[in-house]
DNA sequence: GCCCTGACGCTACG
DNA sequence: CGTAGCGTCA
């Protein structure tokens, strides 16, 4: 009881997950993460006087907390008092207002929660401040984030610290660890401010760390069984491809080796002799044949093999890292959970790994089945891995996804008229506007391959892609690609000039900023060589487009979070991320009303006073629900419905 | 024989 | 543009 009182009053306090190993998450990092089997606490009082020689001060003091799970037939009556200690330790950290510091904290917030499922809501997680200095250090310089906390204290640390680790104890080395790590944070905590990305750490950086740990932990149930169906389907299927594909080339070879395919096509077959008017892309780095998608489709006429190859192809893809690869997410349990990672893009957009969540296929797979059963020969199948994502008995799933985020934020930084006119005064879908204005031709006349041509345009010059890309992805001459590329650009002069704006102002500066402060620095935007120049360029544009919408679709999940974590009734749980899109699983009673929620909430992003956000497009967003991830159909809120601007 | 590693190619998403 | 992840090959 002394100790917790000394925890509560205690000026800083350092935190580190311990494993069973031994390692602690000062470490450097594990191939597979040993369990979690407790808790070190540094609380600090003593903020001047202790130096790195001496680490220890005389009012400072260190406590290990146990973390281990009681079987669930001991539970009931068996808390013992240190369980109850651990975990009263732990509420305490959740609600201080005086500052905690762990590296990596969304690993200790999410350990916390799932070792006090029963006792701990999720919702508690909503108002902590912890510090990170990972976090720190990416927004510092997103293009290297540090590999280890070794790796982030050599970067910031002014001296070298303590001398010769080896032949010290472990514990004092982790106890200087912790001392370090509290003093390192000081370090980063004063380069932000100077830099200008105070705000943007504490207000926006720090909550998405609390709202990523009540994500991760959340369990997402899979129909494993159907998982495990498909997967055999597809198994067969491919054998089927790979005989095709053998019998098509006269030879047997490894259809997965793109080695191999590129000798038969190229060397036996010799199809690029066939199609010289085309132009057949090379390989990046060594410039040889490819046998990427867009060569095959330009190959596809001459003959039966590159389309096998395709079919082949798409169906591997599936199996291996959609079908199986989930599976092996999955272990024994019979749901998953990904892992969010923060600090591993550039742009400030957040990723997910095992599973990648936000790499699922968004379209169906059709499969035609060869089967010799009497009456029908074959059966349409149609494999869809989005599908296997069921809500919870009682719950449905919710999405919500902001509409052309990225090309209305281009009209705004750009203030180009006639983009704005799109957005402010939408009479039809907004890519068919665009096609009408962009070709001078009335909407009604506008072809869906029109449209299709328009966003493809679009979106190739907010990501900066070349006109490669571009023709690979429209299936047109890289010549025609250009043409389509300069006629935008020629029709939205401002979105010109708001691209050499930007690099200008990179050359100058040094680096960009998105509408949020968010900062990338680009030191190739002065190379002396012109390619490494140019792809500068085009990060620096892209990054500005790309990190601004990063910007708002994390206040869009931290202002949703803080809504529902402190409301009584709300229990909508967030259950991925996928850039513009967020992803809710809500009680079914409960759909309409977070709906309207959601949606009133992420439109209301137009303008933040308190950052000085105004944008001069309105924001829209589309809301849909369903039984499965797989089949989610559009909701239409009354907007007698919606609740008035929500606090911030 | 075995497993590990880094470079490379391809492709899913936004 | 920029992520994750599967595969081959030396």
């Amino acid at each position: 009881m002394q100790m917790l009182e000394k925890a509560g009053k205690a000026k800083a306090l350092v935190l580190t997950l311990v494993y069973q190993d031994g390692t602690t998450q000062l470490d450097p990092e594990q191939k597979l993460g040993p369990p979690v089997c407790g808790l070190l606490a540094l609380m600090k009082n003593d903020l001047d006087c202790s130096t790195p020689e001496d680490p220890l001060g005389p009012n400072d003091s260190l406590v290990y907390l146990k973390l281990e799970h009681t079987p669930a037939w001991a539970q009931q009556h068996a808390h013992t008092s240190q369980e109850h200690f651990t975990r009263d330790v732990l509420l305490q950290v959740l609600s201080r207002s005086q500052p905690v510091v762990c590296y990596k904290a969304k690993d200790f917030l999410r350990t916390a929660l799932q070792f006090y499922r029963r006792d701990l809501s999720w919702k508690r997680v909503a108002g902590c401040l912890i510090q990170d200095p990972q976090v720190s250090g990416w927004l510092l310089d997103p293009a290297n984030p540090s590999s280890c906390y070794q790796d982030l204290l050599n970067k910031h640390s002014k001296r070298p610290p303590t001398t010769s680790a080896l032949g010290v104890k472990k514990v004092s080395r982790v106890i200087s660890g912790l001392c370090s790590l509290f003093w390192l944070n000081m370090e980063l905590c004063s380069k932000l401010q100077s830099q200008g990305l105070w705000e943007l750490y504490s207000d926006m950086e720090l909550s998405m760390i609390s709202v990523l740990a009540a994500m991760e932990s959340h369990r997402i149930h899979v129909d494993k069984d159907a998982l495990k169906r498909t997967s055999d389907l597809l198994g067969t299927k491919m054998k089927q491809l790979e005989q095709e594909a053998h019998r098509a080339a006269g030879q047997m070879f490894l259809v997965t080796s793109n080695t191999q395919l590129r000798t038969v096509l190229f060397e036996k077959l010799c199809l690029h002799e066939r199609c010289e008017n085309k132009k057949l892309p090379k390989t990046v780095n060594k410039q040889q044949q490819s046998t990427s998608e867009a060569a095959l489709l330009q190959l596809q006429d001459l003959h039966p093999l590159p389309k096998i190859i395709l079919e082949y192809r798409q169906v591997h893809k599936i199996k291996s890292t959609f079908v199986d690869g989930i599976l092996s997410c999955m272990m024994s349990k019979n749901y998953i959970s990904s892992t969010w990672c923060q600090t591993s893009v550039v742009t400030g957009r957040i990723s997910a790994k095992h599973p990648n969540f936000q790499a699922l296929p968004r379209q169906p797979l059709q499969i035609t089945k060869k089967q010799y059963i009497q009456g029908k020969e074959e059966e349409v199948v149609t494999v869809h891995p989005r599908a296997m994502f069921i809500p919870q008995e009682g719950w449905t799933f919710l999405a919500a996804d902001f509409c052309q985020v990225e090309l209305r934020l281009l009209a705004h930084l750009s203030a180009d008229p006639e983009l704005l006119r799109i957005f402010t005064h939408p009479q039809a879908d907004v890519f068919t506007m665009l096609a009408s204005q962009w070709k001078g031709v009335s909407e009604v006349e506008v072809t869906s391959e029109d449209r299709e041509h328009a966003k493809r345009v679009v979106y190739s010059v907010v990501y900066g892609a070349g006109r490669e890309r571009l023709s690979g992805i429209l299936g047109v001459s890289g010549e025609q690609a250009s043409r389509f590329q300069d006629s935008f650009l020629q029709t939205y002069r401002e979105v010109q000039a708001f691209i050499q704006r930007t690099v200008q102002k990179c050359h100058n500066q040094g680096y960009v900023l998105s509408i949020m402060g968010r900062r990338r620095t680009l030191p190739n935007i002065n190379s002396p060589n012109w390619g490494v120049r140019m792809q500068a360029a085009r990060q620096a544009v892209n990054f500005v487009v790309q990190g601004s919408a990063a910007d708002l679709c994390k206040t869009a999940m931290i202002r949703i979070f803080n809504l529902v974590s402190s409301s009584g009734s709300l229990s909508a749980r967030l259950i991925a991320q996928l850039h513009d899109e967020l992803l809710y699983e809500v009680e079914d009673s409960q759909v309409e009303r977070f709906a309207a929620l959601v949606k009133s909430t992420m439109e209301s992003l137009q303008h933040i006073d308190h950052l000085g956000v105004h944008l001069k497009v309105p924001l829209k967003v589309a809301v849909s629900s369903g039984k499965s991830w797989g089949s989610m159909s559009e909701l239409h809120i009354p907007p007698s419905l919606s609740p008035p601007s929500p606090l911030h």
